[in-house]
DNA sequence: GCTGCTAAACATA
DNA sequence: TATGTTTAGCAGC
């Protein structure tokens, strides 16, 4: 299972360890069990007694730890860490700081004499289960979309440290509201209701439609709804607040789903359209790039996978809003291609909204960490019809779901784009949006945008120096928005009828709108 | 009561 | 089957 990646993380570990000839205290920076020093090569033996699966149950494992426990600070019959502390020196020891659950296994079985000979599949289901349970317990540990390998998850420790590194979520009795925010992290509970035959989900049924994304909602059981009313009623008026996303891992989870590819689109993008940080919908950035509506061919987009998760890892932070410029660099190729009015006005073909991202999104490598309200503003309307979309009717295949949603989302606002003289207008807005956006592009990830796939850009990276002047960016952005305001609101050019949402329509002014449009459905 | 370990049920790919 | 999540019971502190 260790694939070629998982190999090229345990060299880093094995080397370091010599279980014989280094009997337990290894490389890990270990609060080693100094008391026992005996016990240490003789964890092995001493803990093949007892502990872990040994006999029957906790009792048994409690024996044995208990009697190893005795002997001084030993806690457990392989020393004194906890299996978290275990699992977490495993993986610091990774040159990536991250590995799979396999390698974790792998590190286990290698690195810790009591483990090592339990790494076959009869004695290490005990273990094996406490590992398992360890990372899905602590929010020190955090969960990162593996799409090199394409199955396991790589498991990293949370940069902010998971706090104390003590479990966020305990039992069910303390998981009423603490452990709410810690499910938010993307471990909303999957569970379902005993005998719920789960209509819903029925309806949902292709229901893993978004089946990576807990917290998605339509992954969300309807006993999860307040849990998930509170996460959108906390995103909606805080989109503009990243710090708050801090708390709990719920940025670095979100960042690092968001920098997975292997999500489906549609929930690639509902994802990223919720929590705000990533406007942008790889399947619109298909259909802008390569004009496949039609085919409805998925194509990712290359600069996807330039933010590697442990990229991505390594700078939380800033890496938060790499996605956007990822994603501008698609909005960007959106406007800039000849043929792409035209994916506008196809069914089929991204909604408008990339016209309102791409303006948002120039907003973010210049605020840093925060957006201006009027990124609000347009995250508000973003975050509507990201409702508009987890509204539809639910259970449709994400290609069909897809296309309803830019159909349906802003049913008025294709019109115009449709008529003459709103055709005109956009193709007025077209050109400072995507030059703002491909100066966003610059300034915001240069790195990204050089490495990314050229040809999207085109006629932008023809037309556009490789570094821009802020202030010139930032006053065409200034420029834009009002305009796009004033112009498409003003004379009435843009309608934004949330009617299946909102009986009223309602201009999308504050996150009042996106308040409302976070109701659940 | 908190923490940690273990077992197990359940879900998903 | 492997991986993840969650719940529950038990024991030590």
């Amino acid at each position: 299972m260790a694939e070629p990646a998982g190999a090229a993380a345990s060299p880093d570990i094995d080397p370091d360890f010599e279980p014989q000839s280094r009997p337990r205290s290894c490389t890990w920076p270990l609060p080693r069990p100094e008391a026992e020093t005996g016990g240490a090569g003789g964890a092995a033996e001493e803990g093949a007694g007892g502990a872990a699966a040994g006999p029957g149950r906790a009792e048994g494992a409690r024996a044995g730890g208990a009697a190893a426990r005795k002997g001084g600070s030993r806690r457990n019959a392989w020393g004194s860490q906890s299996y978290a502390e275990l699992i977490s020196q495993a993986i610091e020891s990774a040159p990536e700081k991250r590995l799979t659950l396999a390698q974790i296994y792998e590190w286990m079985v290698r690195s810790v004499p009591y483990f090592k000979d339990k790494g076959d599949s009869n004695s290490s289901a005990g273990w094996k289960n406490s590992i398992r349970h360890n990372l899905s317990l602590h929010s020190k540990f955090i969960k990162v979309h593996n799409e090199a390998t394409g199955k396991s998850s790589w498991w990293m420790l949370n940069p902010e440290g998971g706090k104390s590194g003590k479990a966020p979520r305990r039992r069910a009795a303390s998981m009423d509201n603490s452990s709410k925010l810690a499910k938010v992290r993307g471990k909303a509970s999957r569970k379902k209701p005993p005998l719920q035959s789960a209509p819903e989900s029925s309806a949902d049924s292709p229901g893993s439609q978004f089946p990576k994304w807990p917290g998605s909602p339509s992954s969300r059981s309807t006993e999860d709804s307040d849990v998930w009313n509170t996460f959108r009623a906390r995103l909606s008026p805080i989109l503009t607040e990243q710090d708050d996303l801090h708390d709990e891992e719920l940025l670095p989870s979100l960042v690092y789903s968001s920098a997975s590819s292997n999500v489906p689109p549609t929930v690639t993008e509902e994802l990223e359209l919720i929590d705000g940080l990533n406007l942008m919908s790889p399947s619109s950035s298909v259909l802008s790039t390569q004009q496949s509506a039609s085919s409805g061919q998925i194509q990712r987009d290359s600069s996807f996978s330039l933010q590697s998760p442990n990229a991505a890892g390594q700078t939380f932070g800033n890496s938060l809003f790499n996605p956007v410029d990822i994603s501008l660099q698609s909005s960007v190729s959106h406007f800039s291609a000849p043929q792409t009015l035209e994916a506008l006005l196809t069914p089929s073909s991204p909604p408008p909204r990339d016209v309102m991202m791409t303006q948002v999104d120039p907003v973010l490598p210049q605020t840093g960490n925060r957006m201006s309200s009027r990124t609000l503003l347009l995250l508000g309307g973003q975050a509507a019809q990201s409702k508009m979309s987890s509204g539809n009717p639910r259970g449709k295949p994400a290609e069909q779901q897809a296309e309803p949603v830019g159909a349906s989302v802003l049913p008025s606002t294709l019109p115009i784009v449709t008529s003459p003289q709103n055709t005109a207008s956009i193709t007025n807005l077209k050109a400072p949006v995507s030059a703002t956006a491909a100066q966003s592009v610059q300034l915001g990830s240069p790195g990204l945008l050089s490495s990314a796939s050229p040809a999207p850009l085109g006629l932008n990276q023809d037309r556009l120096p490789t570094d821009l002047d802020i202030d010139m960016y930032m006053e065409n952005l200034e420029c834009d928005m009002d305009y796009i305001i004033n112009s498409e609101l003003m004379d009435g050019g843009l309608d934004f009828n949330f009617e299946p949402i909102l009986p009223t329509p309602s201009y999308p002014s504050t996150s009042q709108a996106s308040n409302h449009t976070w109701v659940p459905s």
